[in-house]
DNA sequence: CTCCCTTTATCAAGGGTTTCTTCATTTCTA
DNA sequence: TAGAAATGAAGAAACCCTTGATAAAGGGAG
């Protein structure tokens, strides 16, 4: 995601180091100097001294047996504070704590950063079959209910861009016509809510409602998720739930 | 925390946005550049500049309102990558709940790093009137007893180390001798928990116990932390409980 | 089980590139 | 409106990349 609308130029040594940092994930959170090096099309030795670097201070640490490197526990402190400055998070946290309790559905909070969605909080059904999804994952925008609520409610040079980027399918039923899915974006907004099916995985299904913030933006999408069978007979009941949640969480946020 | 046992020197200009990345803590998560720049004793434009590279990748992100910069999602999302590989954070948390639900107190996890402690996952007590600290803060390893349980069985030279760098007092009851410090430790070592009261803040006591790996290597200390007044007469149940959450967590990691 | 070869990680030095230092300009707040 | 903070630009100074050497580790074959 890019903030230009500074004139200051980036320090590339440090966009560098920055670029290195993002290759670690939740699917690949180990990596060796020479994979590092090949990924980012930089010298093995610039790598071996960015990871030094960042190993100094204990932002990364080296696996001795593998030689592989991970994050380090400083990122841990980090994330920990950006998760505390989210309000949203604080607010919203024991009210999904009490939708999950009701519903025994897991409950998921998430918001658009660039043109992706991050789920940022998530209280997991106790059920053994659950529907769960990493915290602090990129998902798009155009699959899934948690997400599409989002896109829904962005500009519409946001919608355009993210289209024009592609809409690739993960199931048969994931949305890929850019005109479809500007009317199912209509559908949403109307109705102010969304309840899909099988269109990020099957047998999934999410009810999701916007959050708003004090100035009646849309800052957050709150989700019901689970199993299409367990959920399909109960939507009402299941949406009406979610949308009492959502009020309670936008209007500790100031919303009218 | 300094890692020197690689040749390799650092990268001045990476190590300089480490070192501001740093700056942001629980306690000050919001500065703005001239704050930064006397704190950090670096030229404004040159702090500006490398604000401007992590704000360019979603690392840091400026406030509108107050011009001041606080940490961006991006780290939100690596922090959540460094707790997702911690195994002993993933295996500890629902014996950590269960923990929680038996004692009603707040239970909690740490680990040391460097000369210090940081407490990496925590399942607080549902009673209005709780023990509390922050996730990822770090705190002094002499003061409290999740910390002084790991204390005790770090090396030698490094509780030397620790102690030479000094032991300042929180509570009146707060050890600052270092004798009176070593003849706690080995007591603890000997009968292989630790129960205090007072001694980090007034009113709270904490029993704790260490955590081992599969090599028998102290890696976490587990604690039950509450009010004294709460504790003090059941004192050997709540011990009870932890050693046996305690055991069940080294088990699972391995240990024999 | 040991040795050899291949691959990866680590390290060093000079030329080229990037960043700091200084100060100007713009923006914001009281 | 004035002062303080943020933002931005250009030449000198410092840093880093590029290249290749060395060390370490792992795997395969005998």
């Amino acid at each position: 995601m890019e903030n230009n609308t500074k004139k200051t130029a980036v320090l590339e040594t440090g966009d560098r180091i920055l670029r290195m940092l993002e290759c670690f994930t939740i699917e690949k959170p180990e990596w060796g100097v020479t994979e590092l090096s090949e990924h980012l099309g930089l010298y093995k030795s610039v790598v071996h001294r960015m990871l030094v670097t960042l190993e100094h201070r204990g932002f990364i640490t080296q696996n001795p047996q593998s030689q592989k490197y991970m994050l380090g526990i400083k990122l841990f402190e980090l994330g920990v504070v950006v998760g505390n400055q989210m309000n949203l998070r604080t607010v919203a946290k024991p009210v999904m704590e009490e939708l999950c309790e009701n519903t025994k559905e897991t409950v998921m909070l998430m918001i658009v950063d660039g043109l992706e969605g991050i789920c940022v909080e998530k209280v997991e059904s106790t059920q053994s079959v659950r529907y769960t999804s990493p915290l602090g994952k990129r998902v798009p925008l155009h699959a899934g209910a948690t997400t599409k609520i989002l896109l829904a409610y962005l500009p519409e040079d946001k919608i355009d861009k993210i289209i024009s980027k592609g809409l690739p399918k993960f199931t048969d039923y994931t949305v890929s016509d850019p005109d479809e899915l500007r009317q199912q974006l209509q559908t949403i907004r109307k109705q102010g809510y969304c309840i899909s099916s099988n269109d990020f995985s099957l047998g999934g299904m999410g009810i999701a409602v916007p959050i708003m913030d004090h100035s009646g933006e849309v800052v957050a999408g709150l989700s019901i998720s689970g199993l299409e069978f367990r959920m399909n007979d109960i939507a009402d009941s299941l949406l009406r739930q979610c949308q009492a949640a959502a009020d309670s969480i936008s209007k500790r946020l100031g919303a009218r």
